[in-house]
DNA sequence: CTACTAATTGATAGTTACTATCTAAAAATA
DNA sequence: TATTTTTAGATAGTAACTATCAATTAGTAG
């Protein structure tokens, strides 16, 4: 089972460190905030965070609710087309944030934009989700393994959210839901790549 | 003076480190090498090897030619459109590459296949590739910031690039050419997002 | 060719992220 | 309640990376 005490402790204490991590890391900067002093903070052992999360940098970009987010992607576009997927996709999280969600993810992407060690890690989250884009594309077509363009459309697709996600982030994009960012960015490509204006 | 003995020493000693590590890590693993024993190998201190390379990981994803590539697109992108100045890159790549440049290119992206480590650093580049692109594409129309379609088209572009980087560099795809690699991406795109069959 | 300036090197010592290992405690299971 | 399996914490160790300083080497001016 896995909604057992024990995932629920995991998940309070993976919380209870992130907590202390964001508030010293933004109040001292990244790199001058000990791993030890996080523990210190959250009230665990130094050797406790390393068995929750890989690396420093993974205590910010961690979220409670990754883990979901792809494998609804993988299930989405294997049954429907990419772009309603997308869609679908960008609804799905417009609807299901509380207010208490956007304060965190904010306060984490402010952080990530001024610590370039942070956004490194960011970045590689972002090329997991290419990496499933052009699986499950390539799954969709019944090839065994993606084929070169199933691999730039995943990257794409992962470039595309990585830029939804900071301008969502962002206080002065004031609060535009991902479906209406999703739209224009999809406009813009296409102008830019498709059309011959230029 | 940018061409001097020095530059001309200090570009040596960076290929010379470099050369020991691709030899050292393909041998043992990236783990499995210390930036010591790579810098005994290369008949340098260990100091040496990072007034050079900001990390173990750059010594690998540094490239000579880098820092001209990133000019020339910008300049490229400036003065004319998107999917034209990408073609025409494409296009220099492909024509200005010798042998031994392909050796040295396809044995980095072996290592960086097979160690997360690498192949994160080697994402950050793709982001720094998009940074770029959203700043020139806002230039080029009088934007003084990028707007979130820019952000996001250099995200796409970003993306493109890395797909192409990992095919062209797999020696399944047959040497197939920058220049056509980029045409089936951006088909597989245009179909994918697109167009109203899915 | 020589004297001066500025940059590059190597060595040393120190910090800290991260790993391995072991013991104690707490949760799942019967 | 008894047993088994996970998880926490403590300890010690490795190696990436930084800061600093003395010594060398390249660029420059007379």
């Amino acid at each position: 089972m896995t909604s057992g005490l024990r995932e629920k402790k995991r998940i309070a204490t993976m919380k209870q460190i992130q907590g202390a991590a964001i508030e010293l890391f933004g109040k001292h900067g990244f790199a001058n905030t000990t791993v030890e002093e996080i523990a210190h903070k959250a009230g665990v052992g130094p050797a406790t965070i390393y068995r929750h999360f890989e690396t420093k940098e993974r205590i910010i970009i961690w979220d409670e609710y990754d883990e979901g987010f792809m494998d609804a992607m993988d299930s989405l576009i294997s049954s429907e087309g990419l772009v309603t997927a997308l869609r679908a996709l960008c609804k799905e999280v417009d609807d299901g944030m509380d207010e208490e969600q956007v304060r965190r993810i904010r306060a984490r992407n402010r952080l990530v934009e001024t610590e370039p060690a942070l956004q490194k890690e960011y970045v590689a989250t972002a090329h997991e989700i290419a990496t499933m884009v052009a699986s499950a594309l390539a799954a969709r077509a019944n090839r065994a393994t993606p084929s070169s363009a199933d691999v730039a459309v995943g990257h794409v697709v992962a470039g595309l959210f990585h830029a939804l996600m900071v301008e969502w982030a962002n206080e002065e994009s004031g609060g535009s839901s991902f479906e209406s960012l999703l739209q224009e960015a999809l406009a813009a490509m296409r102008s830019e790549l498709f059309e011959d204006d230029d």
